[in-house]
Formats: structure tokens, sequence, C-alpha cells
DNA sequence: CTAAGTGCAAAATGTTTGCATACTT
DNA sequence: AAGTATGCAAACATTTTGCACTTAG
């Protein structure tokens, strides 16, 4: 199961600095191959899904199922965005597509809550909530 | 994208039949296919997935991702079971892989919240709550 | 008779794996 | 030198699609 890497490669190296510079950015597998084969750098999609695999299991960085047949995502974890992570929920609009990160204290006392009187520890980093946004409302 | 269906053919009664018979069950679409075959008659896969589509379009049945690269999965939410449906939610444990169907008042009222306060209306059918159960916490 | 549904096989995803080669330590 | 990581291609699993054929209205 858990595959933390042990030697400090080239492409991981690269991989981490490159999510590391766009926090908060829901990112697949093939997006970041893409980028640097566009960059001149490329990396084997397997290394990406392996090295994305390994910082998921340090918790470095985080993977979301958005929608079954469609790839998963990924976001940095790292460094100060990890401070608020807490407090941040992902917002998926079933119309548009939308994803949305929301700060909302409301939905971290709902963590305590399901802990408290349902002994759920709620993992507010995977879980994303399904819905209709803001404009999609408006449009109807 | 919206396909419902206008004809009543013998697989669309059955298979809402089957689902019908059992209410806050999460079945896959090979769940349905295998079920049928060994039942001795079968109905195509792609059938079971294109019914499936009609019904989800139709509100009668809901579909969950719970895992990326895993199947997803359907239950019946008509008749009865519907009723309450607004206050259920499900919860995923990301150590055991168990499925909870909770009943929450304060989760309802998550989504007035939500509503009100972030224009997101929240489609609690279809949310998957993750974390760690009961049993996997005492575990550790 | 016409529109819609079925089932198969083939294609399209997205992800994982086997293995020879290259790189880290 | 020994242990890992890489990258390709092949294997997989799930879902979707094309098409000839059947069935419902």
């Amino acid at each position: 199961m858990s595959s933390r890497s042990k030697y400090k490669t080239k492409q991981r190296e690269t991989l981490i600095a490159y999510l590391e510079s766009m926090p908060g950015t829901h990112i697949t597998a093939s997006d970041v191959c893409e980028y640097f084969k566009e960059k001149g750098q490329p990396i084997g999609l397997s290394t990406v899904y392996r090295q994305l695999e390994s910082l998921v299991d340090e918790g470095i960085v985080n993977k979301y199922t958005i929608d079954a047949s469609s790839s998963a995502c990924f976001e940095y974890m790292g460094g100060d965005s990890h401070k608020d992570a807490e407090a941040c929920f992902h917002c998926k609009c079933e119309k548009c597509g939308k994803l949305i990160h929301m700060h909302c204290d409301e939905l971290s006392e709902i963590g305590e809550h399901l802990f408290k009187e349902h002994n759920f520890k709620i993992n507010s980093m995977r879980t994303v909530l399904y819905g209709i946004c803001d404009e999609c409302m408006d449009e109807k």
C-alpha cells in the first residue's frame, strides 16, 4: 500500500516544486504530464502516478475523486496552505462542473459534531460536497 | 445528456423491481448484471448502464462516486424511502471501506446554511463524507 | 410502421503493472 | 554494488458507443 519514496530524484523534485507553486489548484495526473512535456522536460505518466501516490501517502498532496469515469484530482497540501486546510471544503457544481474552495466555520463545526455525536472523524480534505452553485442557480 | 426512457421494456421493469426491492442498498452496474445472469434472465451490461442513467436522470435512482478507479454505486430512491432522504448522508470509512447511512439533523441544517449564506444548494443524495468510522477509530 | 431499446463487440478512459534500463546512495 | 525510480508498453477495469436486430407503441 504505502509507497514512501526513499530517493531524491529529479522527477520527484520537479513535481513537488510544480505542485508547490500552485497551492489550492486541482490537477490531474495527465495535466502534470502534459505540463512537463510542453515544458520540454517530460515525465512519464506512470512516474507521475507513482510519485503522486507517494506524496498522498506522505500527506503532502491530497487526492479527490470528483467523478467516477473522470480523472482523480490532486492538490498540494504542504507549507502554509495547510494551515487553513481544516476549514476548507470542496464544493462541486453538478451543472457547470465548477469546483469551489469553501471556507466556512459552520462546516468545520459539523466535523466536531460528527466526531462527538456520531463517532465519525470526517476527512474534510477528501470530501467533496455536490450541489448547484451560485451562478447556475441564477440561470434557472 | 438526459435520456429519459419512453418505452416500457421488460429489462427496465425488471431492473426497477429489483432496485425497489432493496432500498438503501448500494449496487454497481456489474452487480446488477451478475444478479440477473445468475437468475437466468441476463440483461446486457450496456443496457444496465443505460437504464441506470435514465433512472438517475428521472431521480428514481441515485448515483455515487465512492472512489475513482472503482465502480459507481447506485441506490433506489423512489417510494417511501425517499421521504427521509433529505436527512440522509453517506459516510465512507477510508480505512475499512464501510459505507454508512447517517441521519442527522445538524447535517441537514448545514444544507440550509450553505444555501442561505453561500448560495450553494447541496445535493445530499450524491455527497459522500469521507473519514474514519467508529470501529476503526477504536482499533487504533 | 416508427421510434426506442437491446446486446454484442469494439472503443474510449483512467489507472496500474512488468520489466529492462538508469539513477541514487 | 545494492536498492530504487523511471519510462515504455501492455494489462486492467469501468464506462461508453456503433450498429444490426428486436420490441413497444
